[in-house]
DNA sequence: ATAGCACATATCTTT
DNA sequence: TATGTGCTAT
């Protein structure tokens, strides 16, 4: 057998995790080390060397779009297609299980899964019918609340306030994200039998991204392993990102608890970046306390130094950000392997305009989904209902969308008619039309329920694309879009008409035991699709750090770097926070593969108020032998701090800290009255401030004779 | 049913 | 500043 495709490509620290012996496997893969590689060639060896079936390894990711490209690359380096080969993401593959395990699992056999979206509805929906007393506690707080505690594998009996809101879903039999993962792990938990069924499967379980498990998912899969399965964990304790969506860091140390016979692989050489920008990262991350320990090292060249740029406002920072953008196209280099970080999506704006007035094509990241979309969940509600009449989420979300003269009051009588009876809305439309609603009323909902029903009758037959078609017309959905003026119309039925290809194009598993419908709607729940599916141009992409993760530019600009900003004003007083912040400072960084630069504003807009802030301390953290400053201004007298980091370097310390006030701090003079400190120069007996005074105008004052009050 | 107004709110986001 | 939300008036 000829091992060497799986073998070859691979260096020494690589190769041995990918060849280890049947062993509990922790590979602590740094940024660029080649991760992925990893876990796609330790799959293939277990199936070509070690003889494992396909069907004993589970492969499980966080993302749709890495599962399917761990797939991919494990059947390219097999050379053939693989199936039965388990691989999916947390909740797709929980889904797969509770279909196949309904029963045991206590849920109906058509359960439906809903998105943050529906469940967002159904709370506020519930909070309303409860009559809560304490208004202080919004939709929005009780489902953060919700799916936290659920994250943590928490139901409402384990808490001690009792009365479970969620309860009220599984009538409907409707399940949220983070439900799925929870019952999945309860159907093992409860049921030995379907358990032992699964642990003698899977023996072999990789999983990526390790550090971003939250409770219920490490739980899961350590009930899987037992004591003889052989976790394949891989990741990166520096990248971990997610800490306030419930993922947890310790479990890196945690599975070694677990696991003591566990093996611990690091990878630390770099195949993306320069020495400089590693060396750099590797600072700054090196402020974290608690952290694994590692050093990314590199081959290849030292490469540029890392440029600094002081713009003096949000405006003037995104002129210099496309003037390099500019230089760098011009000089023949793709546009698209450029991109633009920030912290907070609001920063994109002042960005996108100077790209617009330069003309630089660009492409924003994130945004809503195409099954987020609202036309679209329309129409999948349309067709969700025609084939579960009970499904309430839907009812609701479209009885009265196209507007069909069914109001909020007639809704009410519905709700609590269907309380009283604990039956469907459905039903409870259908009784309450015949005697207790009034005559125009009652029209209007007959007229919705046989429209329904008449939906139902001509499309059951239709292929799938055929029958989303006929519903999005029926249901008067296009006229109701082709009323709204402007684009905005327009676009809604384009995707609505996308919608019909994305039902055409959709395959089903045919392992799956479920109408091709149902699978669709699953589909469309836990898959949300592409942000935008324009067409490909080459542009400039800006994103969030966040959502960098996992990709390389060869030129990378950070942005809007400055305390309160980035670290984030709400993480910089609690020490977990600020090692978050610092971690995705870290994978900011490591983005880049040959040119970096960090810039930052002095005076920046926010919400309608200047905001005075200094340069973020990450910049301070990398040793200034790695940075060039470009254009330091020399009008203004404070210079970038260049903080030795914490290793013994003589700290240099900017004008404004040396005499303990901050830029921007609010101050009372007993002449001028309140303002603001805008700038800071000199030291000791001869420090200046210049402060801008609400009704005298800007000044500089000697701070040892202007008793200011700092405030 | 909808327009208009007062009012709150403003990190990151995948499933 | 801008955007969304919930309530009131039409």
């Amino acid at each position: 057998m000829d091992v060497t495709p799986i073998i070859e490509p691979l260096n020494d620290a690589q190769r041995e995790a990918v060849t280890a012996d049947a062993r509990p496997m922790l590979v602590i893969a740094g940024a660029g080390s080649g991760k992925t590689r990893v876990l796609t060639h330790r799959a293939a060896w277990l199936i070509e060397v070690e003889g494992v079936s396909p069907q004993g390894l589970l492969a499980v990711t966080f993302t749709n779009k890495a599962a399917a490209e761990m797939r991919g690359r494990i059947e390219q380096l097999l050379d053939m297609p693989v199936q039965h080969l388990w691989i999916g993401t947390f909740h797709g593959l929980a889904h797969r299980l509770l279909r196949r395990h309904w029963q045991e699992a206590k849920l109906p056999q058509n359960f439906q899964i809903i998105d943050s979206d529906d469940q967002l509805r159904m709370i506020k929906r519930l909070l309303k019918g409860l009559d809560i007393d304490d208004g202080r506690w919004g939709p929005r707080e009780v489902q953060y609340y919700i799916n936290g505690k659920k994250d943590e594998g928490l139901r409402a009996e384990h808490l001690d306030d009792g009365g479970d809101p969620n309860e009220r879903q599984f009538i409907g039999g409707l399940v949220d994200f983070a439900e799925l993962l929870l019952r999945a792990h309860e159907l093992w938990r409860d049921n030995p039998e379907v358990l032992d069924f699964y642990r003698r499967r899977f023996r072999h379980l990789l999983v990526d991204e390790f550090q971003d498990t939250n409770a219920i998912q490490y739980a899961w899969l350590r009930l899987l392993a037992g004591k003889d399965g052989l976790p394949f964990v891989v990741g990166d304790d520096d990248q971990s990102i997610y800490r306030w969506r419930g993922a947890r860091v310790e479990h890196i140390h945690q599975f070694q608890r677990d696991f003591p016979n566990a093996q611990v692989v690091k990878l630390e050489q770099n195949y993306r970046s320069t020495g400089t920008i590693l060396d750099a990262a590797n600072a700054v991350i090196r402020n974290n306390p608690s952290r694994m320990g590692k050093n990314l090292w590199t081959e290849g060249a030292e490469g540029e130094p890392i440029r600094v740029y002081s713009a003096f406002n949000e405006r003037d920072e995104a002129e210099f950000i496309v003037g390099r953008l500019r230089e760098w196209s011009d000089q023949g280099n793709p546009r698209a392997d450029s991109a633009i970080l920030y912290r907070s999506n609001a920063q994109s704006r002042a960005l996108e305009e100077a790209l617009i007035n330069a003309g630089l094509p660009y492409r924003v990241y994130g945004g809503l989904r195409f099954f987020e979309r609202q036309e679209i969940k329309d129409a999948l509600a349309y067709l969700r209902l025609a084939t579960h009449r009970d499904d309430d989420s839907s009812f609701e979300r479209i009885v009265n969308r196209p507007t069909r003269g069914i109001g909020a009051r007639t809704i009410e009588a519905m709700r609590s008619y269907a309380r009283a009876n604990a039956c469907s809305m459905w039903r409870a439309a259908g009784a309450i039309a015949s005697d207790q609603l009034g005559g125009r009323a009652a029209t209007s909902v007959n007229a919705f329920m046989s429209l329904i029903e008449r939906m139902a009758r001509e499309t059951g037959g239709m292929s799938l694309p055929d029958r989303v078609d006929h519903i999005i017309h029926l249901s008067g959905l296009i006229d109701f879009f082709k009323k709204e003026k402007g684009e905005r119309g327009e676009a809604r039925i384009e995707n609505l008409e996308e919608l019909v290809s994305a039902a055409r194009s959709f395959e089903r598993d045919p392992a799956e035991d479920m109408s091709e419908v149902d699978a669709f709607l699953a589909h469309a729940a836990l898959e949300a699709g592409e942000g935008q599916a324009d067409a490909w141009e080459d542009c400039v992409q800006l994103m969030t750090m966040h959502s960098a993760k996992g990709l390389e530019f060869p030129l990378v600009i950070m942005c809007g770097m400055e305390d309160g900003l980035f670290p984030h004003q709400r993480s910089i007083n609690d020490p977990n926070g600020l090692e978050e912040e610092r971690r995705l400072c870290y994978v900011g960084i490591t983005r880049a593969r040959q040119t970096l630069y960090l810039t930052h504003a002095e005076q920046r807009r926010l919400h309608g108020a200047d905001n005075f802030s200094m340069p973020s301390r990450f910049i301070g953290e990398i040793p200034e032998q790695y940075i060039e400053e470009i254009r330091p201004r020399v009008q203004v007298s404070r210079p970038v701090r260049h903080v030795g980091s914490s290793r013994g370097n003589r700290p240099a310390v900017s004008a404004a800290q040396e005499v303990g006030v901050r830029l921007g701090q609010r101050v009372r003079h007993n002449k001028f009255g309140d303002g603001v400190i805008l700038n800071c120069e000199g030291q000791g007996a001869h420090a200046r401030v210049e402060v801008n005074f609400e009704n005298a105008g800007t000044k500089w004052l000697v701070l040892g004779y202007a008793n200011l009050d700092l405030m």
